[in-house]
Order: structure tokens, then sequence, then C-alpha cells
DNA sequence: GTCTATAGGTGGATAGAC
DNA sequence: GTCTATCCACCTATAGAC
């Protein structure tokens, strides 16, 4: 907290690494190298490597608020929730690297944090379920368990998203952002929602 | 291809390990000590420690695929489109380590081979295309494009499981379940399916 | 088919001087 | 706040004898 200034410029040029190679890509050594210090420097920031990338992390979940946060601009529940999945994918596509670390990777639960970080950041969590409620009391969807629904809109976008960034659906991007619009709109359906969508 | 029997008894201890350590787990130093012999022994079976890896990943294809079969001694369509969905959880949860290497991981598409791997071994995505395929012909479901629809319920049933998997969702694994199972119901009523689903 | 010896590489981290 | 000097643990893999 004291000296931010230098923090910073770690987190920076560390975050840059990350983007390149994951996880992985985050070496004390190679960031030092980078940044024209030796890697013990790097020690005086943070504590560890895994504090760093820990740090890192921590950007990543902002980050990807920021995007959920955009579609709080549209007019209507409907839209707003539409455009929440439309930002969840745009960050998972932007971001792929953090979007694998924060939700496709296991973390065995670190007992430090106070367990607030359950249900992945429930911030953004609780962000879909209100949208859902949203929806529900403007009459726009049928739902009797707000979270539950989130879970299944949460899982299917996930397993959209996960299952491409993974290289398993043999598909280009555009492509799979339809297959993406269109498979959404199906499970809504079973939200009483009629699919009648979006432009894109 | 000569001296199969080694070969065997190397995969089994390998896979033992991989099983408690995932990837990272197999060391050939770590194996060889396990077995009694030297880390260099191993080679005159394998190639190299990624050979080791990817037969363990192709054994997991077919262990995959034989419990996504006994799905098929169901009587009906639609029951055995339900018992598929089960049977995925079922390997799932009892080899998350597979799994986690089959679906969660990015491999970047090796050109050797052929390209037939796409679709994540198309084997077991060809398997849920029937199952779909076999209950619209019943009448069971309604769906226009087969492939889409399977994808929909692929990438739904792999967000539930990747995500819990992967430790995001506070639940333990019996309300994991039967939210699994509520989940996909919700999701068989946008194609038309009715959810009156099975017993459990 | 297995061994010894060994080369060569990656990485994180501590101690203590400047 | 940064340095040097190390230490340590871990790993894959080659060469050549038995």
């Amino acid at each position: 907290m004291a000296a931010g200034l230098a923090r910073e410029r770690i987190l920076v040029e560390a975050g840059e690494l990350f983007l390149a190679g994951g996880p992985e890509g985050v070496t004390m050594r190679g960031l030092a190298a980078r940044m024209g210090v030796t890697p013990m420097a790097l020690y005086r920031h943070f504590d560890s490597r895994d504090d760093l990338l820990g740090a890192i992390v921590e950007e990543g979940h902002a980050v990807f608020l920021r995007y959920l946060n955009r579609s709080l601009a549209e007019a209507t529940p409907a839209a707003r929730l539409l455009a929440a999945g439309r930002q969840y994918l745009l960050f998972a596509l932007e971001h792929p690297r953090r979007y694998a670390v924060m939700f496709m990777e296991h973390v065995p639960q670190p007992p430090e944090k106070k367990g607030a970080n359950a249900w992945a950041d429930a911030a953004t969590f609780r962000f879909l379920v209100d949208r859902i409620r949203e929806c529900a009391a403007a009459g726009v969807l049928t739902v009797e368990d707000p979270e539950a629904a989130a879970l299944s809109v949460w899982a299917h976008v996930h397993g959209l998203v996960s299952l491409f960034l993974a290289g398993k659906l043999p598909v280009d991007r555009t492509a799979f952002e339809s297959l993406y619009d269109e498979s959404i709109q199906r499970l809504m359906r079973g939200f009483g929602g009629g699919g009648k969508g979006g432009s894109r």
C-alpha cells in the first residue's frame, strides 16, 4: 500500500505476460528481465509469485464486472439480460486468458479469503440474478427460483464459451457468435421467454 | 506394439498418478520410482512424456464412450437421452481428471491427428446427435437442427459439470446432482420436451 | 530392456550487502 | 528498493555400457 506506483507498473507488465502466455507465462525471472531488474526486486512488492498471480486475477474480476455493467445502459429488463449475455461473451473473447483462470481452472479455495469468493465472485453471480429477477417482475420470464434460473443461464453460457475457448468447437468466431445467440434463445424459451431476441 | 505387456503396466501406474495429481502429477521420475525402475527405462515404451500423456487421454475417450453406451439399455428414445445425460455426469464425477483434460483444457490441435478429433472426439458428439434425432423422430422433442440442438445440450451439461468440477459452485455432490437434473429439464422445455423427467 | 552417468533446462526463493 | 550470490527442487532427455 505504501509504494503503490512500482507495484502498478509490475502489475501492468505482468498482465501483458499473462495475456500472452497465461499463468505459466508469468515467471519472476522473465518478468524481471522484461523490466530490466533482477528477479529479487519483485519480491519487494509481492510476497510470492502466487501473490502476484492473485493480484492479476483480482484485476480480472474488476474488468469483468465493468463489461457486465455496460449492459445496464439498455432500456428494458429483457434487453438488459440479453445485453449481459453479449457482454459475457465479449469479455470471454477479448480476455480469454483471464476468463480461463477465472472460470475454467480449479482453485482449491484458499481458506484465507473469508469464503466470500464462492459462486465465483458473488458479485458477478448476483448481477445475473438481479437481471433475471427484473425480467420476472416485468413478466417477461416465468421464473420461480431466480437463483436456480441464473445458475442454468450461467452454466449454459459458460459451457458454450468454455468449449469454444478450449478449441473443442470447430467453428470460427463469427459462426460461434450466432450459434451462441441461438442457443441462448432456445434456453430462454424454456423460461417462457419467447425468443424474439434482439439485433446484433 | 511389440512388448505390449510392459506398456500396459506403465499405463496403469501412470493412470493412477494421473488420477491423483492430474497431468502435472505424471512425471517420468515419479512414475519410475513408483515402479522400481529408473526413469530411462520408461523411454523404451514411450517416446516422450507427451506420448505417455497422450495414451492416457486416449484411454479416457474410450472409458467415456463406455459410460455413454450404457444409456442404450433404456427402452425409449427419451429415456436414452436422459440416461445419456446422467452417464455424462457420472463419468465427470467419477473421472474428474480425465474429464478436465478431455474437455476443460485447451489443446492446440496437433496437425498430426488427421483433424478427426475436432468436436472433441466426434464419436461422443455423434452419440448425442443420434439420441436427439431419435427423440425428434419419436415426436418427443421438436428439433429442426439436431446438431445445433446437440451442441446446446452438450454446452449446457458441460457448463454445469465444469463449473462444479472447478469448485465454482458452493454445493455438495448430491445437491449438484438434483440441480443438474432440474437444469436439464428446463432446457428440454425449450425444445418442447415436457420436463416430466425420470426417476433418480 | 534396463542400467549409470550426465548434460542441460526451468523455475521459485533466501541471505545479506549496497 | 535493488543488487549479487547462491541454493534448491524439479524436470526431460541423450549416450553408451550391461
